[in-house]
DNA sequence: TGATTATAGTTCGATATCGCACTATATAGT
DNA sequence: ACTATATAGTGCGATATCGAACTATAATCA
């Protein structure tokens, strides 16, 4: 691989990581002071999938370790956005469920969030963005899938 | 704003925010350990931008806060990747130098990611990276634009 | 059933990131 | 020149993220 293609695909993940940034940094902006992203998706994610999720579960969502996954949830616990309940299937483990000041918190955020996003969709169309996705979820799926099969190991 | 347009522009940044996070998991295993991205991206800055840039050229660069730029810079010095030199036209200011260790780091670094690029280039050619980055880069240049404007405030 | 192994979650210690406040130097306004 | 303001970098404290080790419960298997 000529180094040439090489700055190409290292091209693609930075312009990724930039927008990651910028976006994040967006959206945090739009929380109560002190809330960051991982706060946020994880309400968001119980609100999409289903609340009565285990910490695990989350924890592999969003890829990352369970000792994070434990710390966000514990912060999510103090402000009683979630509840955690014993699981009845397994001693071992908990459940997730929203409050409703969860669901409020989540609705509220997005609420302030639209505003941004009516200002990209000017500029950006429907379609330009429809026109991204299916690439970028092609790729984040052979990534995700490459991870678990650390080449044949 | 419809609430499924939303969702579709929520997707977006969805999307790039898991790939972000897939990439640096595979990029920071191919690093020594204790270096994070945080690290080599300031050492590969510097050879594409050429060095003597000062901390907080960097900062603005990678979008983090100054203290975050003294940090991580303060961990490349300690391993002797980079060398920091008062600055000829401003005694406020530093310049940050790389040192040929740090030189030696970086090319390696690239030289354990070429495999897994590879990889990748199997299954989405050059052609269709090419496809994505300039959409990209259109999307990070508006929000990266707006966020020195922030509503004309 | 008893022993072994695997899994869910937490605790703990290390490092990263970030905001606030501070110092030192530079720039602008008079 | 003198004062006021702006800027570059750092120190410090708070929170986030992560890996290693630990506890408790489940699943496997002889």
């Amino acid at each position: 691989m000529d180094s040439k293609t090489l700055a190409l695909y290292f091209t693609l993940f930075n312009e990724i990581g930039i927008i990651e940034q910028l976006s994040r940094a967006l959206f945090e902006s739009k929380l109560p002071t002190g809330f960051l992203i991982s706060h946020f998706s994880v309400l968001n994610h119980l609100i999409r999938v289903q609340d009565g999720r285990t910490p695990l579960e989350l924890a592999n969502a969003f890829q990352v370790p369970k000792t994070t996954m434990t710390h966000t949830l514990s912060v999510l616990e103090k402000h009683t956005l979630v509840e955690m309940r014993p699981n009845p299937d397994d001693g071992r483990s908990k459940c997730v469920w929203l409050t409703p000041a969860g669901r409020k918190f989540r609705d509220g955020a997005i609420e302030n969030m639209s505003p941004d996003m009516a200002v990209l969709a000017e500029k950006y169309p429907p379609e330009f963005i429809e026109g991204i996705i299916p690439k970028l979820a092609e790729i984040r799926q052979f990534m995700d899938a490459k991870r678990d099969e650390p080449s044949k190991r």
